[in-house]
DNA sequence: ATATTAACTTGCATTATACAAGCCAATTTT
DNA sequence: AAAATTGGCTTGTATAATGCAAGTTAATAT
């Protein structure tokens, strides 16, 4: 790895399982991840995965998923300047888990569907 | 699958995520799972992690681990009664989970490193 | 008799999440 | 030209989750 990544300190201990879950261990973040997986890119295509996550929550996970390199920003048009969300390496990097995440679901969920394909 | 496991009804969407993270989607709940797969069994020994969950917040997960299947509690002594913790088939195969989870983390903190074999 | 251990529970403060409404600039509809 | 709509949020407030310290209970160890 070319140092490009901004290595953060160990907030609850030196654990990979516990750093990746000092970022994604909430209810939603690991979603928005999907939707991004998924070719989603806008707030309202956020907003209307069948989830429906509240616009605050929303707001502040994009915020801190930028903040912390899972997520860039990219205006999409001036006038008014509008955003997308665009997945860095560190966040296309998380696929394996949601895959994973995918067929455990699958399996204990029987009838469970992802809408489009992250599997 | 023969269907021994208790099918939920679908809290949030019909997404195999969702339903997922309906269960593990919060700061604890897989670190306790991890322990779980390194070979922990005691309330003592998850509390020994070095992440300091609290003792009522760990006693919760437990109990929900418990009710949510992923965990059966198991007599090890009478008098006093004294219950440790097993992981079930739906708790054992969220291994490709925290695999990549595992995965994930080492590329990303540098430095970081499980306590024993998950990966 | 006193202290220690294991597995919790309880009380209370802080933080996160949920829900509804509002805001602002620009475009579209009437 | 005025009114409504769209996109991307912010704000206010209620409820729920988390964190921290202390207490409980039954049994064993000192």
């Amino acid at each position: 790895m070319t140092n490009n990544t901004t290595r953060q300190d160990f907030e609850r201990s030196f654990c990979p399982v516990a750093c990746a879950l000092d970022n994604l261990g909430d209810k939603w973040t690991l979603l928005i991840i999907r939707d991004l997986l998924l070719g989603k890119k806008r707030y309202q295509e956020f907003l209307a995965s069948p989830e429906r996550i509240a616009t605050n929550i929303l707001a502040d996970r994009l915020k801190k998923l930028e903040s912390t390199g899972f997520v860039r920003q990219q205006i999409y048009q001036q006038k008014p300047v509008r955003y997308q969300y665009i997945l860095t390496q560190k966040g296309k990097d998380l696929r394996p888990v949601l895959q994973a995440l995918v067929t455990w679901g699958k399996t204990y969920y029987p009838g469970s569907r992802v809408l489009d394909a992250v599997e």
